[in-house]
DNA sequence: CATCTGTTATATATATAGTATAACAGATAA
DNA sequence: TTATCTGTTATACTATATATATAACAGATG
Protein backbone atom coordinates (compact mmCIF):
# COMPACT_ATOMS: atom_id res chain seq x y z
CA UNK A 1 0.00 0.00 0.00
CA UNK A 2 1.19 3.41 -0.70
CA UNK A 3 1.64 5.93 1.47
CA UNK A 4 1.01 9.94 0.19
CA UNK A 5 2.93 12.09 3.09
CA UNK A 6 2.48 16.10 3.11
CA UNK A 7 5.32 17.23 4.76
CA UNK A 8 4.10 20.69 5.32
CA UNK A 9 1.08 19.18 7.17
CA UNK A 10 0.43 20.46 10.09
CA UNK A 11 -0.94 16.72 11.01
CA UNK A 12 2.33 15.51 12.30
CA UNK A 13 3.80 12.61 9.77
CA UNK A 14 4.04 9.69 12.18
CA UNK A 15 0.04 10.67 12.62
CA UNK A 16 0.07 10.75 9.19
CA UNK A 17 0.87 7.22 8.66
CA UNK A 18 -1.00 5.46 11.25
CA UNK A 19 -4.58 7.45 9.87
CA UNK A 20 -3.54 5.70 6.16
CA UNK A 21 -3.05 2.48 8.27
CA UNK A 22 -6.18 2.38 9.73
CA UNK A 23 -8.07 3.94 6.48
CA UNK A 24 -6.16 1.10 4.43
CA UNK A 25 -7.73 -1.43 6.59
CA UNK A 26 -10.79 0.05 6.54
CA UNK A 27 -10.73 -0.21 2.38
CA UNK A 28 -9.64 -3.82 2.68
CA UNK A 29 -6.08 -2.60 0.73
CA UNK A 30 -4.37 -3.82 3.85
CA UNK A 31 -5.86 -7.58 5.02
CA UNK A 32 -5.67 -9.00 8.32
CA UNK A 33 -2.20 -11.08 8.71
CA UNK A 34 -0.80 -9.15 5.98
CA UNK A 35 2.83 -7.95 6.49
CA UNK A 36 3.83 -4.21 6.91
CA UNK A 37 7.41 -3.49 5.91
CA UNK A 38 9.77 -3.24 8.70
CA UNK A 39 10.48 0.57 10.65
CA UNK A 40 14.00 0.84 9.08
CA UNK A 41 12.18 -0.47 5.54
CA UNK A 42 9.53 2.33 5.61
CA UNK A 43 11.62 4.99 6.79
CA UNK A 44 14.19 4.20 4.41
CA UNK A 45 11.42 4.05 1.06
CA UNK A 46 9.95 7.00 2.56
CA UNK A 47 12.82 8.83 3.45
CA UNK A 48 12.42 9.74 6.71
CA UNK A 49 13.93 8.77 10.38
CA UNK A 50 13.02 5.62 11.81
CA UNK A 51 11.69 6.85 14.71
CA UNK A 52 9.28 8.23 13.38
CA UNK A 53 7.72 5.27 11.99
CA UNK A 54 8.41 3.85 14.88
CA UNK A 55 6.32 5.77 16.88
CA UNK A 56 2.97 5.30 14.19
CA UNK A 57 3.88 1.53 14.27
CA UNK A 58 3.65 1.95 18.69
CA UNK A 59 0.24 3.88 18.00
CA UNK A 60 -0.99 1.25 16.16
CA UNK A 61 0.00 -1.27 17.95
CA UNK A 62 -1.30 0.39 21.02
CA UNK A 63 -4.70 0.57 19.78
CA UNK A 64 -4.61 -2.94 18.20
CA UNK A 65 -4.40 -2.22 14.32
CA UNK A 66 -1.16 -4.32 14.22
CA UNK A 67 0.58 -7.11 16.38
CA UNK A 68 4.07 -7.48 16.30
CA UNK A 69 5.57 -10.57 16.63
CA UNK A 70 9.43 -11.57 16.86
CA UNK A 71 8.98 -14.22 14.48
CA UNK A 72 6.09 -12.75 11.88
CA UNK A 73 7.13 -8.87 11.99
CA UNK A 74 4.35 -6.50 11.84
CA UNK A 75 1.37 -7.79 11.21
CA UNK A 76 -2.09 -5.98 10.16
CA UNK A 77 -4.82 -6.92 12.79
CA UNK A 78 -8.28 -6.45 13.40
CA UNK A 79 -8.14 -7.44 17.11
CA UNK A 80 -8.91 -3.77 18.50
CA UNK A 81 -8.39 -2.99 21.92
CA UNK A 82 -11.90 -3.15 24.01
CA UNK A 83 -13.31 0.12 24.04
CA UNK A 84 -17.10 0.79 24.90
CA UNK A 85 -19.08 2.02 21.78
CA UNK A 86 -20.80 4.65 23.89
CA UNK A 87 -17.26 5.56 24.89
CA UNK A 88 -15.97 5.60 21.29
CA UNK A 89 -19.24 7.33 19.89
CA UNK A 90 -18.84 10.36 22.85
CA UNK A 91 -15.28 10.90 21.90
CA UNK A 92 -16.56 10.88 18.14
CA UNK A 93 -19.48 13.57 19.17
CA UNK A 94 -17.08 15.83 20.80
CA UNK A 95 -14.54 15.91 17.92
CA UNK A 96 -17.33 16.43 15.44
CA UNK A 97 -19.23 19.22 17.46
CA UNK A 98 -16.70 22.18 15.51
CA UNK A 99 -17.16 20.70 12.37
CA UNK A 100 -20.85 20.19 12.51
CA UNK A 101 -21.26 23.82 13.97
CA UNK A 102 -19.38 25.24 10.87
CA UNK A 103 -21.35 23.18 8.40
CA UNK A 104 -24.49 24.05 9.85
CA UNK A 105 -23.25 27.86 9.67
CA UNK A 106 -22.34 27.98 6.04
CA UNK A 107 -25.80 26.60 5.49
CA UNK A 108 -24.74 22.84 4.20
CA UNK A 109 -27.59 20.84 4.96
CA UNK A 110 -28.16 17.99 7.12
CA UNK A 111 -28.55 15.66 4.19
CA UNK A 112 -25.39 16.89 2.77
CA UNK A 113 -23.60 15.78 5.63
CA UNK A 114 -24.62 12.52 6.29
CA UNK A 115 -24.52 11.58 2.87
CA UNK A 116 -20.92 12.35 2.96
CA UNK A 117 -20.37 9.97 5.84
CA UNK A 118 -22.89 7.52 3.67
CA UNK A 119 -20.60 7.71 1.22
CA UNK A 120 -17.49 7.12 2.73
CA UNK A 121 -19.16 4.05 4.53
CA UNK A 122 -19.64 2.63 1.25
CA UNK A 123 -16.15 2.94 0.15
CA UNK A 124 -15.17 0.90 3.40
CA UNK A 125 -18.20 -1.54 2.78
CA UNK A 126 -17.08 -2.04 -0.59
CA UNK A 127 -14.16 -3.59 0.22
CA UNK A 128 -15.26 -6.57 1.56
CA UNK A 129 -18.70 -7.36 -0.04
CA UNK B 1 -21.28 32.84 27.48
CA UNK B 2 -19.39 30.32 29.76
CA UNK B 3 -16.11 28.47 28.33
CA UNK B 4 -14.75 25.35 30.16
CA UNK B 5 -11.12 24.71 29.64
CA UNK B 6 -9.32 21.92 29.83
CA UNK B 7 -5.94 22.62 30.71
CA UNK B 8 -4.48 18.92 30.46
CA UNK B 9 -6.10 18.82 26.93
CA UNK B 10 -4.25 17.92 23.98
CA UNK B 11 -5.96 20.72 22.44
CA UNK B 12 -4.35 24.00 22.76
CA UNK B 13 -6.14 26.59 25.01
CA UNK B 14 -7.28 28.98 22.32
CA UNK B 15 -8.05 26.01 19.80
CA UNK B 16 -10.66 25.34 22.72
CA UNK B 17 -11.65 28.99 22.94
CA UNK B 18 -12.46 29.47 18.95
CA UNK B 19 -14.29 25.80 19.09
CA UNK B 20 -16.50 26.64 21.66
CA UNK B 21 -17.21 30.07 20.16
CA UNK B 22 -18.33 28.56 17.05
CA UNK B 23 -19.94 26.02 18.88
CA UNK B 24 -22.13 28.50 20.82
CA UNK B 25 -23.13 30.70 17.82
CA UNK B 26 -24.18 27.32 16.22
CA UNK B 27 -26.47 26.88 19.10
CA UNK B 28 -27.38 30.08 19.50
CA UNK B 29 -25.71 31.20 23.00
CA UNK B 30 -23.94 33.96 20.73
CA UNK B 31 -26.35 36.31 18.79
CA UNK B 32 -25.07 38.01 15.87
CA UNK B 33 -23.77 41.34 17.27
CA UNK B 34 -23.43 40.57 20.58
CA UNK B 35 -20.02 41.88 22.15
CA UNK B 36 -17.73 39.97 23.14
CA UNK B 37 -15.37 40.34 26.30
CA UNK B 38 -12.24 42.12 25.52
CA UNK B 39 -8.96 39.78 25.21
CA UNK B 40 -7.84 41.51 28.57
CA UNK B 41 -11.17 40.91 30.67
CA UNK B 42 -11.60 37.25 29.15
CA UNK B 43 -7.91 36.49 30.17
CA UNK B 44 -8.70 37.70 33.63
CA UNK B 45 -11.93 36.05 34.15
CA UNK B 46 -10.12 32.82 33.02
CA UNK B 47 -7.33 33.35 34.24
CA UNK B 48 -5.07 32.89 31.11
CA UNK B 49 -2.55 34.97 29.28
CA UNK B 50 -3.69 38.09 27.10
CA UNK B 51 -1.95 36.35 24.15
CA UNK B 52 -3.60 33.47 24.35
CA UNK B 53 -7.01 34.99 24.14
CA UNK B 54 -5.85 37.60 21.53
CA UNK B 55 -4.43 34.60 19.42
CA UNK B 56 -8.46 32.49 19.40
CA UNK B 57 -9.49 36.37 18.50
CA UNK B 58 -7.55 36.36 15.19
CA UNK B 59 -8.51 32.83 14.41
CA UNK B 60 -12.12 33.83 14.58
CA UNK B 61 -11.05 37.18 12.86
CA UNK B 62 -9.74 35.49 9.99
CA UNK B 63 -12.37 32.90 9.90
CA UNK B 64 -15.15 35.75 9.64
CA UNK B 65 -16.73 34.69 12.93
CA UNK B 66 -16.45 37.88 14.85
CA UNK B 67 -15.52 41.26 13.47
CA UNK B 68 -13.67 43.66 15.57
CA UNK B 69 -14.11 47.71 15.30
CA UNK B 70 -12.09 50.38 17.48
CA UNK B 71 -15.15 51.61 18.68
CA UNK B 72 -17.42 48.63 19.54
CA UNK B 73 -15.00 46.10 20.14
CA UNK B 74 -15.12 42.21 19.59
CA UNK B 75 -18.59 41.57 17.91
CA UNK B 76 -19.47 38.09 17.14
CA UNK B 77 -20.30 37.87 13.16
CA UNK B 78 -21.73 35.28 10.82
CA UNK B 79 -20.49 37.17 7.79
CA UNK B 80 -18.09 34.46 7.07
CA UNK B 81 -15.07 34.76 4.46
CA UNK B 82 -16.04 33.36 1.26
CA UNK B 83 -15.44 29.78 0.60
CA UNK B 84 -16.73 27.70 -1.94
CA UNK B 85 -18.79 24.44 -0.09
CA UNK B 86 -16.65 21.59 -2.55
CA UNK B 87 -13.66 23.42 -1.06
CA UNK B 88 -15.22 22.96 2.43
CA UNK B 89 -16.93 19.36 2.24
CA UNK B 90 -13.36 18.23 0.82
CA UNK B 91 -11.70 19.37 3.47
CA UNK B 92 -14.56 18.02 6.14
CA UNK B 93 -14.10 14.18 3.87
CA UNK B 94 -10.96 14.29 5.04
CA UNK B 95 -11.15 15.02 8.63
CA UNK B 96 -13.43 12.68 8.79
CA UNK B 97 -12.18 9.86 7.10
CA UNK B 98 -10.31 8.55 9.63
CA UNK B 99 -13.07 8.01 12.13
CA UNK B 100 -15.33 6.73 9.83
CA UNK B 101 -12.62 4.18 8.97
CA UNK B 102 -12.33 3.39 12.56
CA UNK B 103 -16.02 3.42 13.08
CA UNK B 104 -16.37 1.12 10.62
CA UNK B 105 -14.11 -1.28 12.11
CA UNK B 106 -15.31 -1.24 15.13
CA UNK B 107 -18.73 -2.26 13.96
CA UNK B 108 -20.55 1.05 14.44
CA UNK B 109 -23.46 0.69 11.94
CA UNK B 110 -23.90 3.85 9.25
CA UNK B 111 -26.95 5.09 10.29
CA UNK B 112 -25.62 4.90 14.22
CA UNK B 113 -23.04 7.24 12.95
CA UNK B 114 -25.62 9.37 10.96
CA UNK B 115 -27.78 9.82 13.44
CA UNK B 116 -25.06 11.29 15.87
CA UNK B 117 -24.54 13.79 13.08
CA UNK B 118 -28.33 14.32 12.87
CA UNK B 119 -28.92 14.98 16.33
CA UNK B 120 -26.18 17.52 17.19
CA UNK B 121 -27.20 19.20 13.55
CA UNK B 122 -30.62 19.17 15.58
CA UNK B 123 -29.30 20.93 18.53
CA UNK B 124 -28.07 24.46 16.46
CA UNK B 125 -31.08 23.81 14.38
CA UNK B 126 -33.64 24.32 17.15
CA UNK B 127 -31.15 27.32 18.46
CA UNK B 128 -32.81 29.12 16.10
CA UNK B 129 -36.36 27.71 15.59
C1' DC C 1 -5.87 63.25 31.29
C1' DA C 2 -6.59 58.63 32.56
C1' DT C 3 -8.30 54.37 31.03
C1' DC C 4 -9.58 50.81 28.08
C1' DT C 5 -9.24 48.79 23.44
C1' DG C 6 -6.76 45.64 19.79
C1' DT C 7 -2.23 45.04 18.19
C1' DT C 8 2.64 44.31 18.01
C1' DA C 9 7.25 43.28 19.78
C1' DT C 10 10.49 40.77 22.54
C1' DA C 11 11.85 37.27 25.77
C1' DT C 12 11.41 32.96 28.26
C1' DA C 13 9.93 28.16 29.52
C1' DT C 14 8.02 23.95 28.21
C1' DA C 15 6.29 20.33 25.14
C1' DT C 16 6.13 18.16 20.74
C1' DA C 17 8.10 16.56 16.32
C1' DG C 18 11.71 14.91 13.80
C1' DT C 19 16.37 13.58 13.18
C1' DA C 20 20.90 11.26 14.40
C1' DT C 21 23.62 7.78 16.44
C1' DA C 22 24.07 3.93 19.21
C1' DA C 23 23.14 -0.20 21.52
C1' DC C 24 20.48 -4.50 23.00
C1' DA C 25 18.25 -9.09 22.46
C1' DG C 26 15.69 -12.23 19.57
C1' DA C 27 15.22 -14.33 15.01
C1' DT C 28 17.07 -15.74 10.41
C1' DA C 29 20.04 -17.35 6.99
C1' DA C 30 24.63 -18.29 5.15
C1' DT D 1 29.54 -19.28 14.40
C1' DT D 2 29.03 -15.21 11.87
C1' DA D 3 26.41 -11.85 9.75
C1' DT D 4 22.20 -9.56 9.19
C1' DC D 5 17.69 -8.11 10.13
C1' DT D 6 14.02 -7.37 13.55
C1' DG D 7 11.54 -4.25 17.28
C1' DT D 8 12.91 -1.64 21.12
C1' DT D 9 15.22 1.57 24.03
C1' DA D 10 18.38 5.35 25.24
C1' DT D 11 20.51 9.72 24.54
C1' DA D 12 21.16 14.05 22.27
C1' DC D 13 20.16 17.68 19.18
C1' DT D 14 17.32 21.01 16.31
C1' DA D 15 13.07 23.20 15.15
C1' DT D 16 8.50 24.43 16.03
C1' DA D 17 4.28 25.16 18.85
C1' DT D 18 2.20 26.59 23.04
C1' DA D 19 1.78 29.62 26.87
C1' DT D 20 3.39 33.13 29.72
C1' DA D 21 5.49 37.78 30.96
C1' DT D 22 6.37 42.50 30.22
C1' DA D 23 6.20 46.41 27.48
C1' DA D 24 4.78 49.69 24.21
C1' DC D 25 1.76 51.92 20.52
C1' DA D 26 -2.36 54.24 18.59
C1' DG D 27 -7.33 54.79 18.61
C1' DA D 28 -11.50 55.43 21.38
C1' DT D 29 -14.04 56.71 25.77
C1' DG D 30 -15.48 59.30 29.68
Amino acid sequence: MLLHLEFESNIPIYKQISNQIVVGIAKGDLVEGEELPSVRQMASDIGINMHTVNKAYGILKQAGWVTIHRKKGVLVSTNLKAQEDYLFLGALRDLLEVSIAEAFLRGIKKCEFTKLIEEKYNEFEGGIS
